[in-house]
Parts: structure tokens; C-alpha cells; sequence
RNA sequence: GACCCUAUGGUCUAGCGGUUAGGACACCACCCUUUCACGGUAGUAGCCCGGGUUCGAGUCCCGGUAGGGUCGCCA
């Protein structure tokens, strides 16, 4: 039987990052074994539920690069969905959770209380076997001791979660549910419930929850729990891709760097973790600098100028051609795309701010003469080309009998304002001839 | 409170009865370098605690502790 799975968010208005990470496994796993990942909004508290809510899952899924194969297209068109065992919306399955109810009281296995339905629950512990966790004898609480029985449709009709989950995964063929290890212990309802409709439940696959660097739940307002803070924040997908699924797997071998083609081809639950990982910021940038490296050339400055272009600092009229040259000396250098603007910045101003602080640190009169020397040199120079502009310098250091540094610190502060950059000599060239010298006459005047 | 899961450096992890406990990030020192970074070399730091089982336990069992989860007419 071919593996069908499933991710069934809840349009809050947001992606969480963890809802995001059980997405991204269920979706490795059906691309590993070759089965079907459906994607299913579970919208049946109507209060949050709007299209633009509907729309953040997609286009984050979407970023990732996460496709499924059966599910809604679009948050504005809920007819638009694709797959045969539809809808995929729960709002429009109401007719079906219906003669559910029905069936399960006509079985005996719900009743009427203060105008809800309840599941009548056996007290029994049940067994559930876990392709992750492994067995687990889960038995009752306390509070379920006095009575094990739960709301199924609430008194305004609106059938709950539990219920719901249940029908559509058993209507839809799920096989697997992969989903975090907070539902873990309420499978024991959905397994009772699975039965009472007569058909046995899914193989279960609960994997654990990622918990801010400091160790707690991560919540709606934590750094990161938005997965869209990640492309805000200058992230690529497959660096993100790469992290989340480090958080919970190895790909063996010590191997971090692995592709999503990689992950595919050796993903596997069995070898998924039990314990709840710590999401470490630190991590994803030095993961996320590995894949900004393989970047094309084309790709990184078409990435970078909308990174600029978020800040609103390229709105002036800057060439394109001006614009590319100054990415492309910024190639390697950053290890995240957010860090562009103030790592370039001063490319696309026309006044340079230099704080006292520095000027008062860097700037002495040593560090003056030797600029001031430098702009003799550059003044007379015809040929701006990076190497032409490293010859000069150096030419000038030997007989200063000086090292390098020296005149290249001083030089940098002029033309940046900042103690490091990308190349000197490359980031003078690209400005040009022009404004390297009204610089360096800016700060020497 | 009850129930469930988990426990290797600061973080993510390898380990699956006998290892000098390995790797990555972070940190740190030095080298290289026009700065930063990259690269190279070295370093600091770890099996939660207590009992068992065993010739031998990070590894198996029990207890404790700690962290997380669940017990809703939320999902």
C-alpha cells in the first residue's frame, strides 16, 4: 500500500516554525517512499479563519519548497484544490462530520449531554506503538479516572478537533501521522475513536518539539517562531531545510551540509530522535553562510538587491550595473542577507556618517598623513582597476617601510566609515575614481 | 495533582556492553591575509544523580532529579 501523509495546520495567521518542521518531515517521507503528502486545513474554529490566514501556510510551504500533492492551491479559491479525496478544507466537510456523529451514536458509541456529543471512552490503558518513540502504555490521568469520556461536538455544533482529525485521516487513506510529540498522549482518544468507526487507526509517528535556545516552549512572540521571519531575516530555504531537520536527525557519517535530494533519498523515522532540540540561531547562520557560498553569482546579487531593496535604501538612482558590481564584492563575505545593508550600505550613500568614536580610535594624525599621502598617489592615478590601486598602495607602504595595514586602515575608514568590508581594492575600484577621492577629501578636510 | 516522553561539552549530535567518548556550531590561541571572512594548526569544555545486572555500563534495569508534553464545549 502506497504511504499517504498528511500536514493539517490550523490558519492562525501565522506558521509556526515546529508546524513548519512536521510539515517538512511528513513531506520527506512521502518524497522517500514514494507516497502521497496531502495538505489539509483544519479551519473549523471560523473566528481566525481567513484567506490571508490560509495564504501565510501556503506561501511559506511554498518557500520551503515543500509541494503537495493533494490540498487547497489558494487561500482566496477554496474551491481550487487538487487531489480526489477532497475537500481539504474542514469547513466544508460539515455534511460529512455529520452522518459521522450519526453513526458513532447510532453505534452506541456517543451520546447527549447539556446539548454536546460525547465519545463514551473505555478506562482501559491503551498501547500505541510508535515508529518513533516506540510502545507506549498510556494510561488514565486522574481527571479522566472520574470520567474518561470527551466532547466530540460542542453544544454550538461545531464538531472538535479530535473528532475531525480522526474522520478526515481515516476518509483521506492517511497511513502515517506524523506530527509533534504534544499529541502524543491524546492518541490514545484518536485511536479509541478510529475503532469505534471500525477500521484500525494509522501508524503513528510523533517527533519532538523544538524549544527556544534557552530551553522553553517556543510561542507565538519567541525570535523564530514565525517561519516567515526567515526569509525576513535573510535565510534561504534550504539553509533553514538543512537546520530543521538536524534538529531531530543525523544524516550520518558526521555529514551536516546534506541536500534535500540527499535527505530524501536517506530519510527515515525510525532513526528520528526522541528528545526535544533547542533551536540554535548561531547554527542556521553558519549553515546558512555553507549555502549562500554555493550560490551562483547571479543569484546571491538578485538576492542581495532585494535584501537592499526591503530597506528602502536603494531607492535613489543607483545603475543596475553600479548596484551588481557593489553585490558582487559582498559575494562570501556575509552569512546572511540581512547583514548586506550594513555591511554595503556605504555603496549607496552619497554622505558617509564616520562616529566619533572611531574617528577619535582610528583616526590619528599618523593614520591622516598617510591618507593624505595616498591621495596624492590615487589623484595621479589613470588606471582605477583593483590590481592597479593594490600596486600603488603597496608601492608607497615600502617606502613608508611600512606594512600593508597601516594605509590600508585609515583608507577603509574613508571610504566605508566601518574597520572591515569587503576588498579594499575591489570596493575602490567600483566606486570609482570620483568618489574614492571626494571621500577620502571628506574626512581629511 | 495524575498520566506520557526525554536526559552525552554552552547548543545540535555520533555512540547502540570493552572507544585515548568522535563530529559540527559557539568560544579561544597562533599562522596566513588589505580588513572581515575563508583556510591551516592547536586548545578549553561532556556521559544529570543514586542504586542494581555484569568480569566490565555513556550504553541494560529500577528509583530520584531536571526539562518538555497532555489531561478543554482550543487546535
Amino acid at each position: 500500500m502506497s504511504t499517504r501523509v498528511r500536514f493539517a495546520p490550523s490558519p492562525t495567521g501565522y506558521l509556526h516554525i515546529g508546524g513548519a518542521r512536521t510539515a517538512l518531515f511528513n513531506w520527506l517521507y512521502a518524497r522517500h517512499t514514494g507516497g502521497k503528502f496531502i495538505l489539509r486545513i483544519e479551519d473549523t474554529d471560523t473566528v481566525r479563519n481567513t484567506q490571508e490566514a490560509v495564504d501565510v501556510i501556503l506561501e511559506g510551504l511554498r518557500w520551503m519548497g515543500i509541494d503537495w500533492d493533494e490540498g487547497p492551491l489558494s487561500g482566496s479559491d477554496r474551491d481550487a484544490c487538487k487531489g480526489d479525496f477532497g475537500p481539504y478544507f474542514q469547513s466544508q466537510r460539515s455534511d460529512i462530520y455529520r452522518e459521522k456523529i450519526e453513526e458513532l451514536k447510532s453505534k452506541g458509541f456517543a451520546y447527549d449531554r447539556d446539548g454536546a456529543v460525547y465519545f463514551k471512552m473505555g478506562r482501559e490503558a491503551t498501547l500505541i506503538d510508535d515508529l518513533v518513540v516506540g510502545k507506549v502504555r498510556r494510561e488514565l490521568t486522574d481527571r479522566e479516572a472520574q470520567d474518561p469520556d470527551f466532547v466530540i461536538v460542542r453544544s454550538d455544533g461545531q464538531p472538535v478537533f479530535h473528532l475531525v482529525n480522526v474522520i478526515d485521516d481515516l476518509l483521506m487513506g492517511i497511513t502515517h501521522v506524523i506530527r509533534g510529540e504534544d499529541h502524543l498522549t491524546n492518541t490514545a482518544k484518536h485511536i479509541a475513536l478510529f475503532r469505534a468507526f471500525g477500521a484500525e487507526p494509522p501508524q503513528y509517528a510523533h517527533i519532538p518539539l523544538i524549544l527556544n535556545s534557552d530551553g522553553s516552549k517556543m510561542s507565538k512572540r519567541d525570535e523564530g517562531a514565525s517561519l516567515m521571519a526567515y526569509p525576513e531575516m535573510g535565510y534561504l530555504p534550504e539553509a533553514l531545510i538543512n537546520q530543521l531537520v538536524l534538529l531531530g536527525w543525523t544524516p550520518g557519517d558526521n555529514k551536516e551540509i546534506v541536500s534535500v535530494e540527499e535527505i530524501i533519498r536517506t530519510f527515515d523515522l525510525c532513526q528520528v530522535h526522541r528528545s526535544n532540540a533547542r533551536f540554535d540561531m548561531n547554527k542556521l547562520k553558519s549553515i546558512n553562510y555553507e549555502y549562500m557560498r554555493q550560490l551562483s553569482m547571479e543569484r546571491f546579487v538578485e538576492l542581495g538587491r532585494k535584501a537592499f531593496e526591503r530597506t528602502g535604501m536603494l531607492s535613489s538612482g543607483w545603475s543596475e550595473e553600479y548596484v551588481k558590481q557593489a553585490l558582487e564584492t559582498c559575494k562570501d563575505k556575509v552569512k546572511t542577507f540581512s547583514e548586506l545593508p550594513e555591511y554595503a550600505g556605504f555603496y549607496f550613500t552619497e554622505e558617509l556618517v564616520y562616529p566619533p568614536e572611531m574617528l577619535e580610535s582610528e583616526f590619528t594624525q599618523e593614520a591622516r598623513e598617510r591618507l593624505a599621502m595616498l591621495r596624492e598617489r590615487y589623484t595621479g592615478l589613470e588606471d582605477f582597476s583593483s590590481a592597479s590601486l593594490e600596486a600603488v598602495l603597496k608601492a608607497l607602504a615600502k617606502e613608508l617601510g611600512l606594512k600593508a595595514g597601516p594605509l590600508v586602515h585609515p583608507l577603509r575608514l574613508a571610504l566605508t566609515a566601518a574597520k572591515s568590508g569587503p576588498s579594499l581594492y575591489h570596493l575602490m575600484e567600483v566606486m570609482g575614481k570620483e568618489r574614492v577621492l571626494k571621500r577620502i577629501n571628506g574626512l581629511l578636510k
